[in-house]
DNA sequence: TTGTACGCGTTATCAT
DNA sequence: ATGATAACGCGTACAA
């Protein structure tokens, strides 16, 4: 094998550099790098890297030369490179969250609980929006440079995530999937909520208040639409339910798919007295369709929701609705993707969080004059 | 000037990789590198690195070797590393977005919009929390890592932004704001609405049905909220308005503080029959306590906000709004951020967007039983 | 205690 | 037409 031969000549690069940094400099001038704080030092610079990294290790540098390096770098505004940190393996405190649907209200407010939950461990919050549109293959990097990100979260999961999914598994970046629903065919863990307990607890506080004719609105999706709606079902088949196959309505997850199932429902033989919406979008839609046909709520219709989004509260009337413990469910759910300790060895966890029925002013009993 | 001796033996790395890459490879295994191409084509690194950016450059390179190490490079799975090149001076391709309050309604639907109009240019965006509370001293890197980024957007001005332009200054990425008021003395461009124009279309929309006691709802804000706040003054100096001292109402933008703002309002020696809102999330704050208290909207008090969220459209009853044309304004300030025409020379720009007044059904005639 | 050298994965500039 | 090599900024094993 032939050795390579040492440069003959010493090579320097011939491009100038714009600005010497100095020490007062005003504006936006190069960067400065060890090797600046180093040289204004009089030091090499793996010294000034053992002394910028001297967290509790070895202090094996003297105090005086310490010093005089802090003293430099900090007169010199020297700020470590995030860049040729993640080169040579460092985290890069990046997290990927990929929304399903970044228009849904929901996941709004989930993005600001992530964010806070990331920020509160030191990690920022890249955005990667898999519009739903994109349903036939969805490849990763269209939506995310994964490998910019140590781990990837994915909010609810996808219509063309076949795709994603072969992708993620090839990435390096921990994967973990919040609201996928109780599917155990994911390769990676999932955080999500307990959906038949949200929805029986929605469905026999109605039944307490004395509703039979309740339908169900939902949305058509995956994982947590689907579980919400076949908990419908079986409540459905007990027979404890009026609820003829038109009580079963399946249209976008909007406001204005709210009002759509709306429609369809009043023009049922028999109308219900009550609706359970599968989320607090479509339940809002409900609420403003009922108003715009002068249908009294919670008078003549009762409506609940599920997920108690932020207008849950001031919606009018206020909307009765499931409360997920979102913070609790990111917070998981980033524990996961960047915690201590790895999930190796034992299959991918899944957790399942207890949702809360908050009653609010969208249910009432049943109206007598309209039996 | 001492010479620095090559080595005397080679030097290798002791720790040895996991995993030499293989062609089927499946399973997480390390990353492939243009190293791992080049040697199972057994050409060298550089070449890998020329026929993979061909990009209209040279064709210096034989078609043979070329077809080769593409199929090599697609066998294995290649794709290049984002941090290298970043290291290497190339773009990261990321756009650093700072919100002043993610739990503003307004600033979801802007990041919605910033997200989709950065993914159209290739953009992904990082998402920095400026949490309202950090009043104090507001660190740059302790909201985002600006080094990761190619350009920040700031949406909204901050309380303690004192401290974060210091260090935006200092930072290499170009940085725009949004929503920041019509001040001039911002170090960089600005994307804005009109708010004045706003205001006024929704006051002499006001005026046109017959109110004249109106009152403003605000929020205790800078730049965007002084602005509608001035513009409301105005209109009540020329006496055109019933508008007492007690008309004026500053409370925290949130759903809460419109229901505070009404129910001092209520106390009034003469309550408004009318009330502009500076947000729509007062607005429907406003809409609610209004519901509470049983007092008809728009029969007894009409309400208009400003911005035009998702959620004005179904409220109840819909919101009377001043819409902004968002996706523009986020688009320009995008094209200001990464745009090709760098914003060298000429002043930083100031781009002002005229917003519209969308009527709907929480502004009517002024009840003539109230007068 | 401190300096030298290497490599992380690229791109670009030399050489051949 | 292609190979060798120098950076980019940093961390670290090794030599002095």
């Amino acid at each position: 094998m032939k050795r390579v031969r040492p440069p003959s000549r010493p090579v320097r690069d011939p491009k100038l550099r714009r600005d010497s940094p100095h020490g007062t400099a005003t504006g936006a001038a190069r960067p400065v790098t060890m090797n600046d704080v180093a040289a204004a030092a009089g030091v090499a610079q793996s010294t000034v890297s053992r002394v910028l990294n001297d967290s509790a290790s070895s202090v094996r540098v003297s105090p005086q030369t310490r010093d005089r390096v802090l003293a430099v770098a900090e007169q010199l505004g020297y700020r470590p490179h995030p860049i040729a940190r993640a080169l040579r393996g460092a985290p890069t405190m990046l997290l990927g969250v990929i929304v399903r649907d970044i228009n849904d209200p929901f996941f709004a407010g989930a993005i600001e609980a992530v964010s806070k939950e990331a920020g509160a461990r030191g990690y920022s919050v890249v955005l990667g929006h898999a519009r739903a549109a994109a349903d036939t293959a969805l490849a990763l990097t269209a939506v995310l440079e994964d490998r910019h990100c140590d781990a990837i979260v994915l909010f609810g999961d996808f219509r063309g995530e076949r795709r994603l999914l072969e992708d993620l598994r090839r990435t390096e970046a921990r994967v973990v999937g919040l609201w996928h629903g109780s599917t155990r065919d994911r390769p990676f863990g999932t955080v999500g909520v307990d959906n038949r307990a949200g929805i029986h607890d929605a469905l026999e506080h109605l039944l307490a208040l004395g509703h039979r004719a309740i339908a169900y609105v939902g949305a058509d999706s995956l994982g947590d639409m689907q579980e919400r709606q076949s908990a419908y079902a079986e409540y459905a088949s007990t027979g404890r339910l009026y609820s003829p196959p038109g009580f079963v309505q399946i249209v976008a997850n909007t406001f204005a798919g709210g009002e759509d199932a709306l429609a369809t429902l009043l023009a049922e033989h028999r109308a219900p007295t009550a609706i359970v919406a599968a989320t607090d979008t479509l339940a809002l839609g409900l609420l403003h369709g009922a108003y715009e046909r002068g249908i009294a709520v919670p008078g003549a219709l009762s409506v609940a929701g599920f997920d108690d989004i932020a207008m849950a509260s001031v919606s009018v009337p206020s909307l009765t609705t499931v409360r997920m413990p979102i913070a609790e469910i990111v917070a998981a759910g980033i524990e996961l993707g960047v915690g201590e300790e790895s999930a190796g060895g034992e299959g991918a966890p899944r957790l399942v969080f207890k949702p809360t029925l908050i009653v609010r002013g969208s249910t009432g009993p049943v109206d007598p004059g309209a039996a």
